[in-house]
DNA sequence: AGTATTTTTTGACTTGCGTCAAATTTCCGG
DNA sequence: CCGGAAATTTGACGCAAGTCAAAAAATACT
C-alpha cells in the first residue's frame, strides 16, 4: 500500500462516529455476476464503486480493440471520472472479471455529505489527488518504458494482475498485442 | 476554453468579496527571465504558479532525454502535483520559455484559506478534478494515436504550441524524435 | 555583410512491435 | 477420458518510428 493511500485511510479512521454512520447510509452493497457490467458506454456514472471482493476492470474500445485502463482489486474504487464529475454519459465499460461484491457510494448522497462535513470533502479531494498522481505516473510509464519494461514493472507493482488474469487482458492493459506479451513472457521467465 | 474550466471560473467569480480579498493576500506576483527555472528537481513544490503572461513548460529528464509534459500559457496553472501534495522533493523542471509574469499562490496560506472557506476547498478540488481528467485524456492519446495523429491533434487543440515553440520542445511534448516531427510536418502541410 | 552556431530537414539504415497464420497447449462438458 | 473450443505460443513478414550522419536553412555575433 502506498504512502498516500495510507494518509487517506488514516484520515478516514479518524472521522468521528456521527460522520461515519451518516456515511454508511449513503452506501449500498451489491453483487455482480462474473462477466456482467457495472457501467457501460452511454451511461452516466452515478457512484463510486468500492470493490469489496473480486476483480473488475475498466476499459474502452478503440477501433474494435479493447484497451484496459485500470484493474481493480479489494479496496480499490472504480469510477468513470469524467462522466462522474460532469454527470455526462461516458464511453467506458466497467466489467466484473470474477463474481463481485461492491459497495456503491451514491453520487447525490455523497455530494450532500461533502457539503455537510468538510472532512468528507477533504477525503474526496484526497481520493482525486491520488488518482491524478496515479494517472501522471501511468503517463510517464508509457512515455519512457518499452513493452518489456512495462511488463516487468507490472510484475513488480501489480503481480496479481500478471498472475491472475488472461493474457488478452494483461496485454490490453500494457497496451501491447497478446503475441508480444507471450513472447516477452517466454523470454523473461 | 473547455466546459469544465468554465465551471471553475463561474464558481470563482461567485466567491464573495471577503473571500476574494483574503485570497488575494495569499498571492504574490513574480517575474522570471526567459530560460530560468520556476522549479527544479530536488525542490519541494510549495505553490501553484498561475501564469499571467508568457509561456512556460514542465519537463523531466529520462536517460538524458527531456520529456515535456505540459506547456503553459496565460491563465494556466503550473504545479508539480505529487511534490505539492506530499510536500516531498520532486524530479521535474518548470522552465520559463519566454519572459514570464506569474502569480504565486503559497501552499500554506492557500491551505489555511481552504480550511477557513469551504468554497475555496471546492475550487481547489475542481482544479484537481480537471487535472485528473486531463491526464486521463493524455494517457488515452498516447495509447490510441500514432505520431502523426498526435501532431494533428495538437494542431487542433493547442495550435499555439505547434506555432510558437521550437521543434525540439514540440517533439518532446509529443514524445517523438525531432526528425520524425520534421518529417511529419513536411508531409502534412 | 560574413562567419559561426544553432535549428531544421533529408537520407540511409535498424529495430521493436504489430499483423496474419498456423501450431500447440489448456480447459471443459458430456 | 475424449473431442472440440478457447487460450497461448511460435513463425514469417511489414512498417512506424528511432538512430546516426550529413546537408540545408535560419539565427546570432562581431
Amino acid at each position: 500500500m502506498n504512502l498516500y493511500i495510507k494518509r487517506i485511510k488514516d484520515l478516514h479512521s479518524r472521522l468521528d462516529t456521527e460522520i461515519l454512520t451518516a456515511l454508511e447510509e449513503a452506501f449500498t452493497d451489491k453483487r455482480f455476476e462474473k462477466g456482467s457490467y457495472l457501467l457501460r458506454p452511454g451511461q452516466i456514472c452515478t457512484s463510486h464503486l468500492l470493490i469489496k471482493e473480486g476483480i473488475a476492470r475498466k476499459f474502452y474500445i478503440h477501433q474494435d480493440r479493447e484497451i484496459t485502463t485500470e484493474i481493480y482489486f479489494h479496496d480499490d474504487v472504480a469510477i468513470s471520472l469524467d462522466s462522474y464529475i460532469m454527470q455526462n454519459p461516458g464511453d467506458i465499460y466497467i466489467e466484473a472479471l470474477t463474481e463481485l461484491e461492491v459497495t456503491v457510494i451514491d453520487y447525490s448522497r455523497f455530494y450532500s455529505m461533502k457539503s455537510k462535513y468538510p472532512e468528507v470533502m477533504m477525503l474526496d479531494k484526497m481520493f482525486i489527488e491520488y488518482y491524478a498522481v496515479w494517472f501522471e505516473q501511468q503517463l510517464r510509464a508509457f512515455q519512457t518504458l518499452n513493452a518489456t519494461q512495462r511488463y516487468l514493472k507490472l510484475l513488480e507493482k501489480e503481480p496479481q494482475v500478471a498472475q491472475l488474469l488472461p493474457v488478452t487482458i494483461v496485454a490490453s492493459y500494457l497496451n501491447i498485442s497478446l503475441e508480444t506479451l507471450s513472447r516477452i513472457r517466454s523470454k523473461v521467465s
